[in-house]
DNA sequence: TGTTGCAAGTGATATTTGTCACAACATATA
DNA sequence: TATATGTTGTGACAAATATCACTTGCAACA
């Protein structure tokens, strides 16, 4: 309950009691796959702890990055489907142990009407991931491949606030919707111009890599 | 009034009250544009009558098509900027001549609280919205410039609901963020499939376009 | 120490998409 | 009818991205 309340300070007091009693805790540990395209969601999950990626999944399986979510947020996309009882064409993968409340379906609707500090999360939730969202489409629609990456590097090294970001060149491909070797020469440029250092399983972030 | 009912039935009596005495009407003729991208958001408008296309714009103006919007709808993403006070990265034109309902700033909120139904109604046009973005997305993302193709004159031929679309290549090409080229030999292989004809304009519908 | 399994580097080549130049055509208007 | 303007068609070529085949290198571990 304390740690609920750190993480949801917005929340109001009358509802954390509420919300303690009526969701579940629930662990999962890295490497974990917490939703899955193609299955129904019938929860909605707010992170406690740990460290998620969503994607946007298509039939064939691959995996588009879409953002980050963190101890203090809630799944958007998740929120959604529940309400409407549909498919999740999402995926979400759980990169740092996790710790989730799960929230059935039926009492987001209904917790909206009865709280507002609620009903102002929800909201806040749908407009930042939207925002989110289309700052996504803006990398695809408008930008060529090394632009998309530097983005993408940029969101990553942000997220972890560290020099060092534990990834392989295929996943970065796959979470692009590219080849691995397109990655792998696009990052020899980045290293060329002093950008990056290239290591195996991790890239380091170096001072020429201009976070503004 | 009678007109605001008749296109948002599922709004309550109590708030169509007010939001008549605190909305105004605007209207807007055929190819206007009535929210510029870099330009603060200070309403959100309700369609009453026409049609707008909403677009993701760049810093060079190029204008990538997100969505319409049809009498009964809101927009999203100005819901969004004008709750936020920031600026807008979209750019709505009108395709029909439109009659709009402006709602002031501060006003959304306000109303979510009072209004039930107005509640709803937010939250659908965020899910709905949300939902169509992130097809947007899969279509740019996992596929190549001919599907994409097929997906944009799909969505655009459910819209107008009729067999003829009065489009130019070049505005196809500009939204969907390619070259009219690459445009003009896709639909030129659309035909020859037996898809579509073409013609100076507009594009016709044929039966071999299965619209599933 | 040697083997194995990934991860990453790289050349060659195919395909897709972007760009340029210009022709052909339709439509409106003088 | 002649002219101007915008739309479409198309060849040639450039650039970006995708694919294939193979090498190199790192690190775990038998």
């Amino acid at each position: 309950m304390n740690n609920i309340k750190e993480r949801f300070p917005s929340l109001s007091n009358d509802f954390l009691t509420v919300l303690e009693t009526e969701s579940n805790v629930a662990n999962f540990s890295r490497g974990e796959i917490i939703m899955q395209a193609g299955s129904y969601i019938r929860n909605t999950v707010l992170v406690l702890k740990g460290l998620l990626k969503i994607y946007r999944e298509d039939d064939e399986g691959n995996e588009f990055f879409l953002y980050y979510l963190q101890p203090g947020q809630a799944c958007a996309i998740s929120m959604i489907c529940a309400s409407k009882q549909e498919k999740s064409e999402i995926t979400a993968k759980v990169i740092e142990d996790t710790e989730l409340l799960t929230i059935p379906f039926g009492k987001i609707e209904k917790w909206m009407q009865e709280f507002p500090t609620w009903n102002q999360f929800v909201l806040d939730t749908y407009r930042s991931r939207f925002e989110e969202v289309l700052q996504v489409v803006d990398s695809i629609a408008f930008h060529s491949m090394d632009e998309r990456l530097e983005f993408y590097l940029k969101r990553h090294f942000e997220q972890c606030d560290c020099m060092d970001l534990e990834i392989t060149h295929q996943t970065i491909a796959s979470e692009l919707s590219t080849s691995r070797e397109v990655i792998s020469r696009l990052l020899k440029k980045m290293e060329q111009r002093g950008m990056i250092r290239l290591h195996r399983n991790y890239i380091q972030l170096l001072d020429g890599f201009i976070t503004q």
